[in-house]
DNA sequence: TGTTAGCACTCTCATTCATCGAGTGCTAAT
DNA sequence: ATTAGCACTCGATGAATGAGAGTGCTAACA
């Protein structure tokens, strides 16, 4: 549908911009040589493609930007992304060395590398504990009256969380329950833990328990985590590095909804397809992101995906270096958090 | 030294520019009914406050502002706390009500409310594990070559972390060691644990365990956390509420220096004694906080601090406010965390 | 002696206006 | 199909202007 020399314009176009930030003239294109043809010829051209929904113009006598469906289109079709220099590589390979063994940790880690690696906000969903199971379960008393429960996944993942003890309830009997959850339900995954208990083990609880209620009570405490899915961000100054947004009423929203954790984990849960994934502007389906690109891709652990990483830009984002740069990433999180677990 | 009148116009002067971000003219002070001088009159007491440092002119035909040493003095001399309104003490009530059992989660939340409460950014440092005993500790495995350590401090707090096995350990050994931790290390400064165990059960060990060296190394291995002194930061974007900083140049370094968790530690830290603090303006000794005010308290468990809590405003801050919220909030979590930690 | 009225002066801010230049769209020539 | 040429548009820049807020000073007043 687009002309080899259609598209040849639109990518030049692009990539002036996206260092530019400033609308791209005709003559600007005609002078880098790539392309012999004279401004006349290009104008033209870009009037075409304007209206064939590719660029905008800011107002009559400016030059062209990319719309949001031109950003798609290279994204798309005129994107080869560019590898990574070496000094990036060896700072990714350096970060990454140093032990870092604990996976909460490397995942906040993570994010802040990534961020200074692409210059834009990151955005990182740590590993989702789904389809995890309980693999150990302990009881430890503080007071008489309080005590911490600790639950550890077969992912090693370990929860844990203060708990008041019911009134009534002796020693024994906790140990006794302890002991009856680890023989039963360790295997079971998170999640289906109630109601397994309900179904499975009541009757034999009933049996042993001479308060049963109580102990029921401090079950269901115990229950009440589901600590999974924490956001880091990164960088979240450098979006002051953008032109677009040193406007301070462009920048609020943005800012608002960073700080929004849920937002960010719904934003980043739409992937679900794995791989990398770009959504343009409004894609996003949220209004304060209209300005906005986020790159974003999976993680994963065995081959399965576990969490997302994504990096949040201005729409006129360098989307070859952010996604090589993820791409990077992602292999690289996923190799290491399988070896950390297994 | 200063005169009755002149602290009256001082602190009308202060209290207008607080709430209005404008600088405060003669007869705007004259009109406010207060004080029963003529403009005329005020005006020579504001140029007498501003040869004294109390008072400044952003230029030659404006109003006055308040120096830094204007604000110190308010806040020293002038300050009468201002209640807290109802609403205000209902909401405080209601967040605590709800059933935070976990301290960790509590200080994060705490965050939230303090910032939402008074309008400003707030910065939360979590409970400083100092002098914190081991209670338990445990050794879970994973598969053969890893496993996950938890310890459980008499507070309550539980750190964990998963660590490799090094080859040629057996089950037995580990369990072994683990059940000589527990005997001989419970109730040992979590950081004594390494000299302890060097100084007294090293013979022990030696004696029991086939591979010492082996042992020590996964030992050294569960030590390495620390994970204490996190920081939660609430309402990072209030800041943009600020007329001073709506000029994203002012903006940057604030937002820079927020991100930077070590730097917001270190200024955490600074406060030494217990009770409130305000630090107005370079009093922070940091660049970037020239415009900026912090006012800080710490929270107790069993009347030894353990944390600071913190809010940023600029210079022009509602300090009658801040204090009361800090106040009541300083109070609320140390009984909170004394309740939950015994 | 402390207070006040009056007035000239200063400085900022918003508005207006003219100018400049980048870039387009169109037409006619190649 | 391409290009040169030219009139035209529109934002950005900067100077000029006037209004408004507030001061500092002087002289009058209680």
């Amino acid at each position: 549908m687009l002309s080899e020399r259609q598209q040849l314009i639109l990518q030049m176009i692009i990539e002036d911009y996206v260092h530019s930030a400033e609308p791209v003239g005709s003559r600007t294109i005609s002078k880098r040589g790539q392309v012999k043809f004279s401004p006349a010829t290009i104008r033209n051209e870009m009037s075409d493609l304007e209206d064939l929904g590719f660029l905008e113009q800011p107002h009559t006598s400016a030059g062209r930007i990319p719309s949001q469906k031109g950003y798609r289109f290279y994204v798309d079709h005129l994107l080869n992304p560019s590898g990574l220099a070496s000094v990036e590589v060896m700072e990714l390979q350096k970060m990454y060395v140093d032990t870092i063994d604990e996976m909460e940790r490397m995942v906040q880690q993570t994010a802040q590398i990534l961020s200074s690696l692409t210059n834009y906000t990151s955005l990182v969903l740590g590993p989702q504990v789904q389809e995890v199971k309980l693999r150990h379960i302990q009881l430890i008393p503080l007071t008489e009256r309080s005590a911490v429960a600790i639950l550890v996944t077969d992912k090693g993942h370990v929860e844990n969380k203060t708990v008041s003890v019911p009134e009534g309830i002796s020693t024994e009997e906790i140990s006794k329950f302890v002991e009856i959850l680890n023989k039963r339900m360790v295997g079971v995954p998170m999640n289906h833990l109630k109601s397994r208990l309900y179904s499975e083990i009541m009757s034999e609880l009933r049996r042993y328990m001479e308060h049963y209620d109580e102990v029921m009570t401090l079950f269901n405490q115990i229950l009440q985590s589901g600590h999974d899915g924490r956001v880091y961000l990164g960088g979240t100054a450098k979006i002051l590095n953008q032109p677009e947004f040193q406007n301070i009423d462009k920048l609020r929203p943005l800012l608002d909804m960073l700080e929004a954790n849920d937002t960010v984990i719904q934003l980043l849960n739409q992937q679900a397809a794995p791989g990398i994934q770009v959504r343009i502007g409004l894609e996003n389906e949220m209004e304060s992101l209209k300005d906005c690109s986020l790159v974003t891709a999976t993680y994963q652990i065995n081959g399965k995906p576990v969490g997302t990483i994504g990096v949040l830009g201005p729409t006129r984002m360098d989307y070859g270096h952010v996604i090589s740069v993820m791409g990077h990433f992602a292999n690289r999180m996923s190799e290491q958090l399988t070896r950390l677990h297994k």
